[in-house]
DNA sequence: GTCTATAACCGGATAGAC
DNA sequence: GTCTATCCGGTTATAGAC
């Protein structure tokens, strides 16, 4: 965001109290985890967390930032590899899930927080329209690049249409208590086949005056 | 909820409070409500406040019951008249929200609370269980009565699935700036045509193969 | 001007005296 | 049943140190 000359030591105090935070995040969620103890453990003082990080959220942002780079290396590699539609899409979002499964704990606890829609870690709040459009993007190489032929308007909202289904996904995930995510392995798999086979239909002629009106409510939905 | 027997001071006072609350929910909203205020509007002391109301969400808890009383007396105007199941389902859907409409401020910010899903408030979760299958069941008697024909798996599962449809419908209808919520009602009759298109559709025998996926992943969903 | 710390404030919730 | 005093945690004000 801001790049204003910082030495050493305050370079070194911020790195230190965002580390603190995603460790203590991990390990014991987002509420349970206060700005108190974090300065604590970071072996600082309250009021200086509150220097570096404006706010408890912001610790978050600095998060999500992370791991929105670690995700798309992963999904380049699976984007070189995979050529059919369905096999890049639940490559990406497996791949996508397998970076989250560390703070998975995180991840429920935040989920409460993060369905407000006022709230700036909302994913499809203003403030993180930055991390959402990369992502977003990501679908985009994935219907870009793949073999199938998809009429031009449904290639249009694709992307879109494939992250908000990638964030059901991860909210199944979240909520998976299954060892291994079984569940949710096998949630990408049965409706990433049927996806795929909806684009498909969607394209055959007779289907385009249900695509047409499906296609229009989705752009009329996008103004709210 | 309970009904231990009540002194008429204790009574007054409890309506009071609860009186008070709803008022000021409505002019400023939940979260711009405190507790502090509500005791000291009512008169009475926070420590109070709390003797009768365990939490500040217990103070909506009797909105929602009262306002599904409403609803389905509403609702079943609508059925007595329409035969159609785009009538049946966007009518109901119309009424439900016309009685909801004098409280859109209060679901505004009430959203954000009910949006948890560790909230006694959430429409998913096990406290809102009864209010919930009362509202199902609305969309269960608009299938039921309708002319079209329909496959008995999809019959089996549209309740649920319409009921889902109907809370979307209510969440565009909170983030609704539009006067006179015309943004919503033209969503209602998009929508309600191309479900009801959909619905058809998917009864042919050539799209078979891909309702019974789709019924399948909606099956295995319900599992959560 | 860049850090760091301490002492508050605020609002939801609780304890315990009367 | 009703109150006052208090906890708790996010956040802010602010005073000083470097």
């Amino acid at each position: 965001m801001q790049k204003p000359k910082k030495s050493n030591k305050s370079e070194t105090t911020r790195s230190l109290i965002l580390a603190t935070a995603l460790r203590l995040f991990r390990e014991r969620g987002f509420e349970e985890t206060t700005m108190r103890l974090i300065a604590d453990e970071a072996g600082t003082s309250l009021g200086n967390a509150y220097y570096y990080f404006r706010s408890k959220d912001e610790l978050i942002h600095s998060f999500y930032a992370s791991l929105q780079i670690e995700q798309l290396a992963a999904c380049e590699g699976i984007l070189a590899v995979e050529k059919s539609l369905r096999g890049r899409l639940a490559g990406i979002i497996r791949a996508q899930l397998g970076i989250m499964t560390p703070y998975h704990r995180l991840f429920m606890s935040l989920f409460k927080i993060a369905a407000d829609p006022t709230n700036t870690l909302n994913p499809f709040s203003e403030d993180t329209r930055e991390v959402r459009n990369a992502s977003i993007h990501r679908f985009s190489d994935a219907v870009g690049g793949a073999n199938e032929r998809i009429t031009d308007d449904l290639k249009e909202e694709l992307p879109m249409l494939l992250w908000l289904y990638h964030m059901g996904i991860v909210l199944f995930w979240i909520y998976d208590r299954s060892s291994g995510f079984v569940r949710t392995y096998k949630l990408i798999e049965l409706s990433s086949d049927l996806i795929c086979n909806l684009i498909t239909m969607a394209s055959l002629p007779l289907l385009a005056p249900l695509r047409k009106s499906a296609l229009q409510l989705v752009v009329s939905l996008r103004e709210i």
